[in-house]
Formats: structure tokens, C-alpha cells, sequence
DNA sequence: CTTGCCTATGCAACTCGTTGCATAGCAGGA
DNA sequence: TCCTGCTATGCAACGAGTTGCATAGGCAAG
């Protein structure tokens, strides 16, 4: 499981509230692992538990309470030993792929407006990505360690994006010969 | 859920047993949906007691009996409906990236060999994935539709290879660079 | 002033997915 | 001969992940 290990970098980046890596985890992070906030809460209390985060309240006007959560020594250390664990093989599940295969036994022209849908949201993720590379890497001559790191998963997810345009635009042009 | 759409369409392309089906998905189809053989034949049971697909004992010589599973009528009907619903967003579950991240907080050379094996394991996915494309597809221009459909997610499944290899080179160019 | 949304946390119930183990006959190699 | 491994199915228990709902104050728009 990696849900704590993600919990933790992120926490290591910028400690927060359960909330606020629910957010982080909708936004940048949700991007390579996702996670609910119920999932998110419950993992806290356990990593809390096992001290491997410690927490501090903090009032504020105007909103609810929340615990700011900060990494502890243990937690840190159990990252440490993650790191040099043997990576299980990534567990790919890629629905629009078995929808394709799918398409066979029904109509192909079916598939063809799924497909655009996709297609955009792809394109608005790889603008958005590009704008926060511009925005946060505008010079990668001068990053520290942390931000390197940071950038070339970004750079990542920035290819990842473009061969999909590309590969989405190969099914639409295979989906519309097999319409005519 | 989309276990019980791919299991009917690995019936529908060809009808097998709970074992059969179980090594389609450590084969062909498990690189885009993983399912172990109990999940399969969890769901294998519903989708037969749902009518979705429907069974016959065969007896084997020198082998335990096996049921053969087929697609019936409600399941296609079941599997068109899915096909014209909205995709869920996919979620991405990519650990390394999370320890990428992570390696920020560590030493960033305790990750390179970590990275080399997945390199490896991709780079013998790629060459799997060419030679089948070489074996099962010689001659593009004369493909039934099947088959055109199929290529195509054989290829998206060539451009992600080749994708994650080339980032793969750009994270240990970056991880070299940091461990000096 | 009411409706709906945002912050912030949590319970309960459920489904999905994994792991370990069991059975049971047959084939092949040390 | 014993051990390993393959075919074929399944139970039991657990852990991961999702969904629906609840609370509770504040803020902004209509």
C-alpha cells in the first residue's frame, strides 16, 4: 500500500489538515494516486497512531477546528525503507481500452463521442500542466534538488498526456472508417 | 465496475473456462485490466446466476472437468448499454512517481537501480508487444474490424511503452545528475 | 431570508481486490 | 520415489476503496 507513503511526501512538501490533502490529492497529487477524503482521515488517524505523523490543533475563526498534520522522525524513517523496497509491477486498468475491444460486438460509431469527451479532457490536463510548468519551472537551470525531482515527474505527465492526444486521435480515426 | 464488461468481452472474442479467462488476464488483457482467478470467478458465478452469461460442464481426460462459459443475450444488451455510458475518469494509481517525490526527502541514488528494473521491465513489454503486432497484424491494410480494433489498442498499449521508457531515461539523467 | 456552497471531520455499510490455503489427479524431472 | 508444477475450482479472512449520510458554522447570491 502507498496511499501513507503518498500522504507522507506531501506532507513532508507541506504539512496540512486532512482537508487540505484531500484537496492536494484532487489536484496535483490526485494526478498519480488518487484517494477520498475518507480514505485520507482514516489513514491519518492510523499513521497518528503509529507515530509516524504527529498533529496539532489549530483554531480559526470563522471555520471549524482542524489538526495540522507534520511528518515525525518514524515516518520519515518508514519512507526511507519504502524507497529501497522492490517496486510491485503498477496494476494498469484502463477502461477506454476495454471499451474499444468492446466496440466490436456493437455499434463502433457508438464510441466515437466517449472518445472526444476523453480526448478534450486530455488536452484541457495538458494545457493546465504546461501552464504550471511555465509557472513553477521557468528557469530549469537554477531548481534545487526538490524541484528537479518535482519537475521531471511533471515532464512525465506532460509526455504522458501528448502520446494519448496522439493515440486518441488514432481510435477516432479507426472508429470513423469502420462508421462508413 | 468494468471486471464483469471485460470478462464478457474476452467470452465474446472467445468463450473459455474461469481458469482460461484467468490467464487471458495474465496475458493479453491484463495489461490493461488485472484481475486475480478469484475475483473472476466471484464474478464469473454472479454474472451466471444475472444471466449475463450461461455455462457447460466439460469433461476433460486426464484433467478436472471445467465449465465453459459463454456470453448470452443479456449480457451483450448489458455490455452495449455500458459501451454508450459516460466513462468514469480513470484513475492512476503510479507509485513511482511517489517515490520519485519522495526521493527528495532520501537519497536520490537509493532510487536508480529501483528505476533500471522498471526500465527493463518495460523495455521486454515493448519488444512482446512488437513482436506480437509483427504475428498478429503483418498486413494492416486487410484487417476485419475486429481486428482494426484490437491493432489500435496494441498501439496505444507500443506508445506508452515507448513513452515511459524515454521519461524513464529522462528520470535517471536527472537522478545521475542529483546523486554528483 | 432562504438556498446552496465551502470548510472540516467523521460513522456505517458496502463492494472490490488480495492472500493464504485446500483439494485432487496427472505429468515430468532429480 | 519424491518433489515440483500444471489444470481447475473454491472457501475464508482481511485490507483497500467507495458511497451515503451527518454535523455545524460561515458566506454569498438570489
Amino acid at each position: 500500500m502507498a496511499l501513507e507513503h503518498a500522504i507522507l511526501v506531501s506532507l513532508l512538501e507541506q504539512p496540512g489538515s486532512g482537508y487540505e490533502l484531500a484537496r492536494r490529492f484532487d489536484r496535483s497529487i490526485g494526478r498519480f494516486w488518487t484517494a477520498t477524503h475518507q480514505q485520507i482521515y482514516r489513514v491519518l488517524r492510523r499513521m497518528e497512531a503509529d507515530g509516524w505523523i504527529s498533529a496539532e490543533e489549530v483554531a480559526q475563526d470563522g471555520r471549524p477546528d482542524k489538526k495540522v498534520y507534520s511528518a515525525a522522525a518514524p515516518g520519515r524513517a518508514a519512507l526511507a525503507g519504502w524507497l529501497r523496497e522492490p517496486v510491485e509491477p503498477e496494476t494498469v486498468r484502463h477502461e477506454l481500452a476495454v471499451k474499444i475491444r468492446a466496440a466490436a460486438f456493437d455499434d463502433p460509431a457508438a464510441l466515437i463521442s466517449e472518445v472526444e469527451r476523453h480526448r478534450e479532457s486530455h488536452a484541457a490536463l495538458l494545457a493546465r500542466y504546461l501552464h504550471g510548468e511555465q509557472r513553477d519551472f521557468p528557469d530549469p537551470g537554477t531548481l534545487d534538488p526538490r524541484q528537479q525531482l518535482q519537475h521531471v515527474v511533471l515532464r512525465g505527465g506532460i509526455e504522458y498526456e501528448r502520446m494519448t492526444l496522439a493515440w486518441l486521435d488514432d481510435v477516432l480515426a479507426t472508429l470513423h472508417r469502420l462508421a462508413r
